[in-house]
DNA sequence: TACACTAATTATAACGATTATAATGTAAGA
DNA sequence: TCTTACATTATAATCGTTATAATTAGTGTA
């Protein structure tokens, strides 16, 4: 499983032009395998073993690289730094008012919600929903028509 | 009605035993008239004038005493420098999955989340509907004695 | 294969938001 | 008034991230 997101990972990659560098190989798969949310120094330390030259600003443009191809999404929690997680299917839906229309919506983490509400309620939290409401493109169109 | 925010909150202040200082006071002030979500730096810059010998640092230090009264919450966006946001009446729920009950939870700004399902799916986005799930302390209280 | 061109990596410096420190000022209680 | 604790100020330090310049490596072409 892991290895079909690694490999779609490096097609998408591969059909925009980017290379396929070690040190981009290695990073996707360290993220893919990662269970947690690293951050960029998480993901530099566990491979300057494997690669001992490698500049962290190699992980940040990669990681820039990674977001811009939508494979790789960042997390801005409380904390000091910047979050990573790999993009899988959990989404949320957006819903169109007019026509009834969903369309997922891939985003990550919104476990600090989660952690917030059951800090501040005393609940275990076990899991949440959210849904964005809105008007499609289509029926927008078709309401500048009308006007 | 921000006149009643802004007596609550200095109650609030004045219950946990904090100082209510000039500075204090405009920073309250600022960011309760404020309609946007206001960086440490806006903060400093719009009472400059007011103040000015007033310190980065206190900005931040009652921004951190207001975030702990509960008062204001930091809103960390992908942006490079965190947003501050009084606390309305704004809210979501917590909703226990054994016994339904349903508790208010504060929770400022997923704005992002709108953003960006409006710019990824090309909807004008209108509102959202977030909920919590979960097991309240007492349901979970009852289970641990069954056990 | 050799060459040229472009992209990627590296090393390091720079930047900017935030925090820590030390000194000074200010309010409240004995 | 004196003392003590808290606030503010000014400034230095920290740390995550980005920019820069030099070097390296990959890709296409003759």
């Amino acid at each position: 499983m892991s290895e079909v997101h690694l490999k779609d990972a490096l097609e998408t990659l591969k059909s925009t032009g980017v290379r396929i560098t070690p040190q981009r190989h290695a990073i996707l798969e360290f993220m893919i395998h990662s269970t947690t949310h690293p951050t960029a120094d998480d993901i530099y330390r566990a491979l300057e073993r494997t690669f001992p030259n490698m500049s962290v600003a190699t992980v940040y443009n990669n990681l820039r690289v990674f977001k811009s191809a939508g494979l790789v999404k960042e997390l801005t929690y409380g904390d000091s730094s910047s979050r990573f997680d790999f993009v899988t299917n959990d989404h949320y839906h957006v819903i169109c008012n007019d026509c009834g229309k969903i369309v997922d919506f891939h985003y990550p983490g919104l476990d600090e919600v989660e952690h917030l509400a059951s800090h501040v309620t005393g609940f275990q939290v076990d899991y949440h929903r959210l849904e964005i409401y809105g008007t499609c493109q289509q029926c927008l169109g078709k309401t500048a028509q009308a006007q």
